[in-house]
DNA sequence: ACATCTTGATAAATCGTTTTCTTAAAATAA
DNA sequence: TTATTTTAAGAAAACGATTTATCAAGATGT
């Protein structure tokens, strides 16, 4: 192996001065600097991160966690981390962050420590508390991704689910909805409740009945919606709402499945109106494109590098927060019941 | 930050101790061992990554190397990967490989010095061969998923592309086609050059016409298909094939969407074959389920992760290659000709 | 009772860098 | 010319682990 002592010998100087050509230091002849260089690049000599990272505690390097990296759904997310990456230049670590405790415990120990001097994580749930924890008392610089956290000292961007779930309720009241039930997921999960806490506002800004009829729990297997889809279908046509609102693709998709499958159509029928809108993603959905809020997962993924970037370089001073809006994306199976 | 000397002087003992405890060696007193291990968890004391991988010239970590890692592709062979991770209790870091030479270097060199110990990398193109041969020169271990080259020398593992392009068209065959044509990808893509060969190899085994015409290039963006697709569809009806057989879904996609564009119909008017099968994953698709050849991508991703194990811990001995098969996956794009 | 062999622990060297401390030489000031 | 400052390079000490060589004490054999 061709180390910095090797380098140095072949040019005929101390390890001192090749390392300091190679920080591009000032103080070096500029004749030595060009023999240093010329070994450097005759031996193909590459300094050891390991070494590197030893001595000055830096490698330059982020850690992405991701439970379930393999989902579709971080399709923009990471696409807008790997244009960042690519822009910034810099190492970019994407690790599955697992839900057994104590792999993932190893993997954070792992990570932390001497692999890469900063992390981001998305989608981090209550369970995770330790890790966070852990990270934040030793001082791990890191940036959070819709936590479920209510901590105002993390790094973290968010996504305004709130005004994301209002602002779908609105556009269903403006295409002439009243009667609209949420289909709600899982609440341990605190973008959930932002959304619910959205469609609760939204439907008392409208002036909308809200009873808690209205909402339907769908906390287990999103297939629950299918058999809660049909429910409603069932419903007397003067009872039954005109519209469901979905927390999730996921819930939407089944949602519709179980209206299809009794023989009602979306959006002719009942209108569906989900929160994600990439329902391309989902396997063998074959109905129509579904109208829904758009998270802007691109533009976080690419902030997210971007911010963490800056942290470390101190041009950003924590706690930094930064909250994204939504946008309506306009499919199909919403009906405008003004119209005809 | 607490190291092993500080642990080594809470509990009383010399650094070699602890170290001793820490890798679990023999000859250390058990009254000593507790006092140690107690001391480590009392303090929260995790090695250094940095100082031990420097030492000892490994890390225990995997890095895979996928280009274009988001795109949702890869799902199932990030799956496999993720759920080899989990059961070898390995680290894996998974890293955008960059279309961009500078940035792909400086990532390469970053994880081979000190980062990770072995490598897997996914498809690799003619354009990464310096990338290969610096790791195969320098002894780094790897191993190669549906790589671009012909040496026997690497570590692999392999989609019999040639087999599967075959069982297509005798699939075809049995469904009473003849005239078949294919609609062939980029030729710089090995696998592609194997699909092309085998879709030749049966149509001469099973003895229908091969002319130049029957293979038609979407060398550059998959839409070409699109055209492609309405041309076949204006041939006069003798003349027309009644099948397509396609080197990937994107082409298959839009052969179809030609198709159905002109007011045919798939698979009445014309059947279409598929390599890949995963066509719910291509967005804004609404047509029929495509009927190909799949590959075991869950397994392929689970064995690669479990090779490069076995190979780093001697179980395995290089050079390892392994070649898995496809299956049919039957969906509704190919009509029965022999029935009615 | 003396020599030999185990055990269990320590001291010190090492891994490949960076950086601080020195020092020699060159440049400037008096 | 001599004294002082600046500059460029080397020597040596970290960084935090592991490991080899070393050594004392207790166990065993004669």
């Amino acid at each position: 192996m061709v180390t910095v002592k090797k380098v140095a010998e072949l040019a005929n100087v101390s390890p001192s001065t090749v390392s300091r050509v190679i920080n591009g230091a000032e103080n070096v002849n500029p004749e030595i600097r060009e023999r240093v260089k010329k070994v450097i690049s005759e031996t193909g000599y590459f300094p050891n991160n390991a070494a590197r990272s030893l001595v000055n505690r830096k490698t330059g390097a982020i850690a992405v966690l991701i439970r379930n990296l393999h989902k579709p759904f971080f399709y923009d997310l990471l696409r807008g981390m790997k244009d960042a990456t690519t822009a910034m230049h810099k190492c970019v670590l994407f690790c599955n962050l697992s839900d057994e405790k104590e792999e993932r415990n190893k993997y954070m120990q792992f990570l932390t420590n001497g692999i890469v001097d900063s992390m981001i994580l998305y989608g981090t749930l209550y369970t995770d508390w330790p890790i966070i924890e852990n990270l934040s008392s030793s001082r791990f610089p890191f940036i959070l991704i819709e936590n479920n956290f209510d901590n105002s000292q993390f790094n973290q961007i968010l996504i305004n689910n709130f005004d994301g779930a209002m602002n779908a309720v609105r556009f269903l009241a403006e295409n002439g909805h009243e009667r609209i039930v949420l289909f709600m997921g899982n609440p341990n999960k605190k973008v959930n409740l932002e959304r619910l806490n959205g469609y609760q506002r939204a439907m008392t800004e409208c002036g909308f009945t809200l009873t808690p009829d209205n909402i339907v729990n769908i906390f287990g297997d999103s297939s629950q919606a299918f058999d809660a889809a049909q429910a409603i279908m069932r419903m007397p046509d003067e009872k039954r709402p005109t519209a469901i609102f979905t927390t999730s693709d996921k819930i939407a998709v089944q949602a519709i499945k179980g209206i299809l499958s009794l023989g009602f159509r979306v959006p002719e029928d009942i209108s569906v109106m989900t929160f994600d809108s990439q329902s391309h993603l989902e396997e063998e959905y074959k109905g129509p494109t579904l109208t829904g809020i758009k998270q802007p997962l691109y533009d976080v993924g690419y902030e997210s590098i971007s911010a963490i970037s800056d942290i470390m370089d101190g041009k950003i001073k924590p706690p930094y927060s930064r909250t994204y809006e939504t946008t309506i994306q306009k499919g199909e199976t919403v009906r405008n019941l003004n119209e005809g």
